[in-house]
DNA sequence: CATTGCATCGAACGACCGTTCGTTTTATTT
DNA sequence: AAATAAAACGAACGGTCGTTCGATGCAATG
């Protein structure tokens, strides 16, 4: 690894725990000089642009969501089984990162919904490629048997997803210690009413 | 009312609609002189802080939703008929307030989430406040017998979050045009499974 | 060792930020 | 009509924003 892609990935780490707090429109280039011990001028050079800066740090995001919410399931058979081990990491996935703040994804998903451009573009998309494996788990959990024959996979996920969204909410914006408990116990109650 | 009012008025009517759009931390003094042609420092002297502002907008925001899902559902009969009422209001509200953009306190919320100060405690108090008045009106429905004993307002009314949260997301970031018929059908089966 | 190219720097740019202040316009009251 | 108060203004402030550019250090290559 070269030096400049050795930096560029400081960068990014520094950035992506940044922008958990304060968001990806919060994002400044010299606040991450700052915090990086680089120039600004240094820093800029890495990415040409505050827009591509942005698109870099979602893209770091979601390789860390692929390698702390998704590898780790597939280590669970297919089925009910993974399903539940996507869905607990995924409430735990900012906190595995050591994020200082929220969803990275979640608050640009609500700072960006109006204004469109090509860091929503990226949002919208990684958001489809997650919802797209959280709703093929489903499938195939109920293809095993594991859920009733009639239930929608769009649909259920739907309903998972607002689980995490209340989750997050409640967990981070009002600081309800019980939070956790009770969005696993919606999602038991969940799968319970599905099953087979 | 006096002039000072009447214009103070209408730069929150703006000031609402813009951040609707970009978000209460993308709004600003300039661009918001700049729509209601008022120079910057009048606008300014309005509110004497940027903070103040927002929080003013803030509560604006409050009173329209007051006014414009709160109060209407009152029209309906107490219990089951008028928590669903709620909730549709709920769901239609930034249209129906002509708001350009998406609901101000679930953006204010995510912006805010991890950032200390006024403006947040204010999103924390509203927020308080219409989750107490829909957990009541869901606790009312079980009291007349539109509910099961045995749910939990709190829990149920967090479900009905989720819902929304879910459908907000779905609609404003994805423009998925089936997400209202989803939320409504979730919100029926929710019931559904609850009631009495 | 000389050369090349990459990484970083400092200084500066114009634009806009929130905010202050004294002045001018506009409305209300005497 | 004169005096008073309220409201809006223009100009400027110090800062920070994202961005540009030329210079400088450093590493690897010839």
């Amino acid at each position: 690894m070269t030096r400049g892609e050795q930096t560029r990935g400081a960068i990014l780490d520094n950035a992506l725990d940044l922008a958990s707090v304060v968001g990806l429109g919060g994002l400044t280039i010299g606040a991450l000089a700052a915090r990086t011990s680089l120039s600004k001028s240094g820093l800029f050079a890495h990415f040409g642009s505050k827009e591509a800066l942005q698109v870099e740090v979602l893209k770091a995001a979601a390789e860390r969501f692929a390698e702390v919410v998704i590898a780790p399931a597939r280590q669970h058979p297919r089925g009910l089984a993974r399903l539940r081990a996507l869905c607990r990491n995924w409430m735990n996935w900012t906190r595995n990162c050591g994020l200082s703040g929220g969803c990275v994804f979640l608050g640009a998903a609500m700072e960006l919904d109006d204004q469109p451009g090509p860091v929503r573009d990226f949002v919208v998309e990684a958001h489809g490629r997650w919802f797209d494996t959280l709703t093929r788990t489903v499938e195939r959990a109920r293809r095993d048997g594991d859920l009733a024959a009639d239930v929608d996979p769009a649909d259920l996920a739907h309903e998972i997803n607002g689980i995490y969204l209340d989750y997050h909410h409640a967990s981070r914006l009002l600081g309800d210690p019980g939070a956790e408990a009770r969005a696993l116990r919606a999602l038991e109650s969940l799968i319970a009413r599905n099953g087979a």
